[in-house]
DNA sequence: GCGGCGCTTATACC
DNA sequence: ACCGGTATAAGCGCCGC
C-alpha cells in the first residue's frame, strides 16, 4: 500500500537480533499509522595516512562478540573517501548486526595500528537513522510498503493499537511545506501531596478539541457537568487511561508533567496495583534517566511544555518565573484561575466546585499554550531534524550539536566523538578566557543618543574569521579554507535574515518561529564551542571569537569618536553615543561608512535613537556603573537595564518607586517630580501605610538548605517554611519580609518573616536597605544627597 | 561590640 | 552538567581591635 505520511515519534525494536526503526505519524487523511523501516547499524574507522585499508578490513571482518544473549558481528565494510575534522581521510564504514553493540565492537577492534579514530558509535540509533536515511521529523513522505501481518516481527502488530502498521519498502520525500496541526490533549492533576509516590490524586483534568473532563473520586453535590465522579482513585485512573487512548492524541501535554503529573500518576497506579496502560502498546509511561526524568508514552508524544519553554523559549520571555501562571499571562493573556490551597483541609461542596474549575482551567491554559508555541516546536524539530520528544527536552547546546550532526554529510564529514568523563574534567579545569568589552560610563543625564549594535556579533565573527575546531591550526591561527562549522553557521545566519525579511513582508506564526529558531541557533553557537560537553569543543576558537569581537567593537568606537561623537556606553556588541546635533541622515551615513570597512559578514546596525539616557555611579565606590542604565526612545518608551526595577529579588515598593523615578527623570529632564515621589513613599513607609504585599522580597533557593555556607535571609525564610511544614526544594522562589523583633536582631536573617506571619514591618530596613540604596545614585546625578534630605525632613518635623 | 574586608550568593547584561 | 564571560551588590562570616 502507498500513502502520505509525517513522522511524529520514533523508536526502535530488535527482531532476530537486528534493528528496526518504528515511526508513528499521521497520514494526509488523518489516520494514525506506524511505519517500520529496517536499519543497518554502522560506525567509522578513520584511517591514518598511508594505512593499509584492505588489511585492516581483513582483520576486522573476523570480529564477533556475544553479549546479553546476542551475537553481533561485522556484516560488511566499505572503504570510503571522507573528511574528518576538515581533512581528507580514508575511512572504513563498518556495518554490524546490532546498534547496541557498536561500542563493544569498536572497543574489540581497538586502537590497532593504522586506525586514527573510531567514530559515530556514540550517536543514538534514531539520530543515525534520520541522518543516514533522511526520514525527518515534521516532514512529509510518500511511503510504500506491506501491511504488517499478525505473525510478522514476532507478533508485533498485535501489541499496538493503530489504524495501519506497515513495513516500508520505499520512503520518498515530498515537497510539502505546511505546518502540521497536531491533535493535542492537555492534562493536569491535583493531589494531596507534592512528593511522588505519597498521597493521592484528587482529580485529573483533560482538555482537547470538543473534549473537557474533570475526573475525581471526591463526591460533590455541586459538581459541574464536565466532572465525572468515580468510586475511588483506582477507577478514576483507569478512566483517565481510557479517555486518553480513546481521544488518540498526537501530543499529550502538561506543564512540568515530566517532573510531576506523569510520574505521580504512574506511582498512584502502582499504589493501587493497577497498570497505567497509556499508549499504543499499553505499557504505560517509561522514564528515561537524566537530571529530570522524561516520560515517554508509546505512540503518543508526551510533551512537557515547561521543559521546552525553559531551554529554548524562556529567553524571549519577560516573566520572572516560569510558572504556568506567569508564562500563560505573558503569552496568551490572563487566564489561570485562583484557588486558595489552605482550604484543602476542610473543603465545602462549593470549594470543591471551585477546585474542579481551577483544575480544568489549568488544562485549558496548557492546551492554549501548547497551540501558541506549537509553531516554534514544529520549526525547531524540523530545523534540528530531531524527533519532537527530544527537541522539546534538549538544551540549546544539544540543539546546536544536533544541527551539526544532521548536516555533516553534505561535507562528507565523519562526526567527532562525544567527550568522556576524563576529557570533560580536563576541559572544565581550564580557567576562563577573556571575554567581552564593557565601557565604563560617566554618570549623568544625557540628551540625544544614538545606539549601534552588531547583528549576531559572535556568530558573524566565527564565520568571518573561520573559527572552529576543524580550522584551528595553532596559537590564535585558523585556516583560511572554510570549515564546516563556520560554513553551517553562515547558512544559519543567512536563513535567519531571509525568514526575518519574509516575516516582515507577510507575518505568520510559522515564519516568526522559523526566523527565531535560526536566531537562537546562531546565538548559541559561540557558547557551544566553549562548552565542555561539546563534540566540537574548541576553547581556542571561543577565546578568539571573544577577542576578535572586542577588536572590532573597539575599532568601531574609534571611528565613531573620530566622527566627533562622545561615547556614552558600550557593552559587548552595542555602542551608545551622543548625536552632537547631527541629524539621523548623517548618523546613518556614519553607519554606512563603518560598515563598508568591516571585515567579512560583520555588520553594524542602527539599534535606535534615544532622546535621553541616564547613567549612575557604582554604589559606595566611585566610577560609573556598567550594565545599569535607563534610556527613553523616540516613542517615549523607557528601556531600563540592570536597575533594581528589573531585579526580582527586590521588593515591589522599591521596584515601582525606582521605575517611576527613572521614567519621570527621563521625561522631565530633571529630578523635581521624582523627588516628590520619593518623599511621598518615605512618608507612607514611616506611617506604616505601605501594603505588606509591596514589601515582600522574593529570592530563589538555588540549592538544598544544607548546601549553604552563608545563611542569607532567604535561607532563613526557607528554614521557617520547613518548620511550618511547607516542603522546600532547590529551585523554588522563597518569599519573606523584614520585620521588627525584640532583643537580638542584628542580622537581617533574624528579622525575616514569612508573608503569612504577623509582624510590624521594619521601617529602618525598608528605608536604608531598600528605598534609599535604590534611588540615591539616581539623585546623586543631580548633586542631591537624598539621605541628608530625608534626614532633614525628619529634623523639620521634630521642630 | 563594632568596623572592615573577603567571601558567598543572587541576579542581571549581552 | 546540559551555551559563554562581565558586572553589581547585599549580607554573612570572621578577623582584629
Amino acid at each position: 500500500m502507498k500513502f502520505e505520511f509525517i513522522p511524529l515519534d520514533y523508536d526502535y525494536f530488535d527482531f532476530k537480533g537486528r534493528n528496526y526503526v518504528r515511526m508513528i505519524g499521521r497520514t494526509d487523511k488523518g489516520k494514525k499509522v506506524c511505519v517500520v523501516d529496517d536499519y543497518e547499524p554502522n560506525f567509522y574507522l578513520v584511517l591514518e595516512n598511508g594505512a593499509d585499508a584492505k588489511k585492516i578490513v581483513k582483520n576486522i571482518r573476523k570480529v564477533r562478540i556475544e553479549k546479553a544473549g546476542r551475537v553481533s558481528e561485522v556484516l560488511k565494510t566499505e572503504i570510503l573517501d571522507k573528511n574528518y575534522l576538515g581533512k581528507k581521510v580514508k575511512a572504513i564504514r563498518v556495518f554490524v548486526t546490532n546498534h547496541k553493540d557498536l561500542q563493544a565492537i569498536a572497543t574489540e577492534i581497538g586502537e590497532v595500528k593504522g586506525i586514527l579514530a573510531r567514530r559515530e558509535f556514540d550517536i543514538s540509533l534514531v539520530t543515525k537513522y534520520i541522518k543516514e536515511r533522511g526520514v525527518e521529523s515534521m516532514k512529509w513522505y510518500s511511503v510504500e510498503g506491506e501491511i504488517i501481518g499478525e505473525e510478522d516481527f514476532g507478533g508485533f502488530a498485535n501489541s499496538i493499537d493503530l489504524d495501519v502498521c506497515v513495513s516500508a519498502s520505499k520512503i520518498k520525500s515530498l515537497e510539502k511545506n505546511k505546518v502540521f496541526e497536531p491533535k493535542i490533549l492537555a492534562y493536569d492533576i491535583e493531589t494531596t501531596e507534592v512528593e511522588i509516590g505519597k498521597g493521592e490524586v484528587l482529580m485529573i483534568s483533560l482538555y482537547g478539541e470538543n473534549f473537557k473532563k474533570v475526573l475525581t473520586w471526591k463526591k460533590c453535590s455541586k459538581a459541574q457537568n464536565y466532572v465525572e465522579t468515580f468510586r475511588d482513585e483506582s477507577k478514576m485512573l483507569e478512566k483517565f487511561v481510557e479517555y486518553v487512548n480513546e481521544y488518540d492524541p498526537d501530543v499529550l501535554t502538561g506543564y512540568f508533567s515530566d517532573g510531576f503529573d506523569l510520574p505521580y500518576l504512574k506511582a498512584a497506579a502502582q499504589n493501587n496495583k493497577i497498570p497505567l496502560s497509556l499508549g499504543l502498546d499499553g505499557k504505560g509511561p517509561s522514564f528515561t534517566r537524566g537530571r529530570i526524568p522524561s516520560g515517554k508514552i508509546s505512540g503518543i508524544v508526551h510533551l512537557d511544555l515547561y521543559r521546552f519553554i525553559r531551554s529554548v523559549f524562556s529567553q524571549y520571555l519577560q516573566s520572572e518565573t516560569l510558572s504556568l501562571n506567569e508564562v500563560a499571562k505573558e503569552l496568551i493573556g490572563d487566564q489561570k484561575e485562583d484557588f486558595d490551597f489552605s482550604k484543602l483541609s476542610k473543603m465545602t461542596d462549593s470549594d470543591w466546585k471551585d477546585f474542579f474549575s481551577y483544575n480544568l482551567q489549568d488544562a485549558v491554559v496548557t492546551y492554549d499554550l501548547a497551540h501558541k508555541i506549537w509553531p516554534d516546536i514544529f520549526e525547531f524539530s524540523s530545523i534540528v531534524k530531531e524527533p519532537l520528544f527530544d527537541v522539546t527536552r534538549d538544551s540549546m547546546a544539544t540543539h546546536v550539536e544536533n544541527y551539526i550532526l544532521h548536516n555533516l554529510d553534505r561535507f562528507d564529514e565523519i562526526a567527532e566523538k562525544r567527550p568522556l568523563g576524563q576529557e570533560i574534567g580536563e576541559r572544565r579545569a581550564k580557567g576562563k578566557y577573556e571575554g567581552a568589552f564593557v565601557f565604563e560610563p560617566v554618570p549623568g543625564l544625557y540628551d540625544d543618543l544614538a545606539m549601534f549594535d552588531f547583528t549576531s556579533m559572535y556568530a558573524s565573527v566565527i564565520v568571518t574569521y573561520n573559527l572552529s575546531k576543524s580550522t584551528y591550526l595553532r596559537k590564535d591561527r585558523f585556516s583560511k579554507k572554510a570549515g564546516f562549522f563556520p560554513t553551517m553557521l553562515g547558512e544559519i545566519i543567512d536563513k535567519r535574515k531571509k525568514h526575518k525579511k519574509e516575516y516582515a513582508n507577510e507575518p505568520s506564526g510559522m515564519l516568526k518561529a522559523r526566523s527565531n529558531a535560526y536566531k537562537l541557533l546562531a546565538n548559541a553557537s559561540y557558547g557551544y564551542q566553549a562548552y565542555f560537553g561539546a563534540r566540537y569543543y574548541c576553547r581556542e576558537a571561543a577565546a578568539a571569537t571573544a577577542r576578535l569581537a572586542k577588536e572590532n567593537i573597539l575599532s568601531a568606537i574609534k571611528r565613531i569618536e573620530k566622527a566627533g561623537h562622545k561615547i556614552i556606553y558600550s557593552d559587548t556588541d552595542s555602542i551608545a553615543f551622543l548625536s552632537e546635533g547631527k541629524n539621523r541622515k548623517k548618523i546613518l551615513k556614519l553607519l554606512e561608512d563603518i560598515n563598508s570597512k568591516l571585515p567579512g559578514i560583520m555588520e553594524l546596525d542602527l539599534e535606535d535613537f534615544y532622546s535621553r539616557g541616564l547613567f549612575v555611579s557604582k554604589r559606595g565606590k566611585g566610577g560609573g556603573a556598567k550594565k545599569k542604565y535607563a534610556l527613553l526612545d523616540s516613542s517615549g518608551k523607557a528601556k531600563i537595564r540592570g536597575f533594581e526595577t528589573v531585579r526580582r529579588d527586590w521588593c515591589g515598593l522599591t521596584r515601582n518607586l525606582q521605575s517611576k523615578i527613572l521614567e519621570d527623570i527621563l521625561e522631565d529632564g530633571n529630578e523635581k517630580a521624582a523627588l516628590k515621589l520619593l518623599k511621598n513613599v518615605v512618608w507612607k513607609l514611616k506611617k506604616r501605610e505601605v501594603d505588606l504585599n509591596d514589601l515582600i522580597i522574593r529570592t530563589q533557593l538555588r540549592r538544598a538548605i544544607e548546601g549553604y555556607i552563608a545563611e542569607g535571609p532567604h535561607v532563613a525564610a526557607a528554614k521557617k517554611m520547613e518548620a511550618a511544614g511547607i516542603k522546600v526544594s532547590a529551585g523554588m522562589l522563597v518569599s519573606y519580609y523584614v520585620g521588627e523583633v525584640n532583643g537580638k536582631g542584628k542580622r537581617i536573617r533574624d528579622r525575616v518573616f514569612l508573608p503569612n506571619e504577623k509582624a510590624n514591618y521594619d521601617i529602618d530596613y525598608y528605608l536604608n536597605n531598600q528605598i534609599l540604596p535604590a534611588v540615591e545614585n539616581i539623585f546623586e546625578v543631580f548633586g542631591l544627597n537624598v539621605r541628608e534630605i530625608i534626614d532633614g525632613e525628619k529634623q523639620e518635623k521634630l521642630f
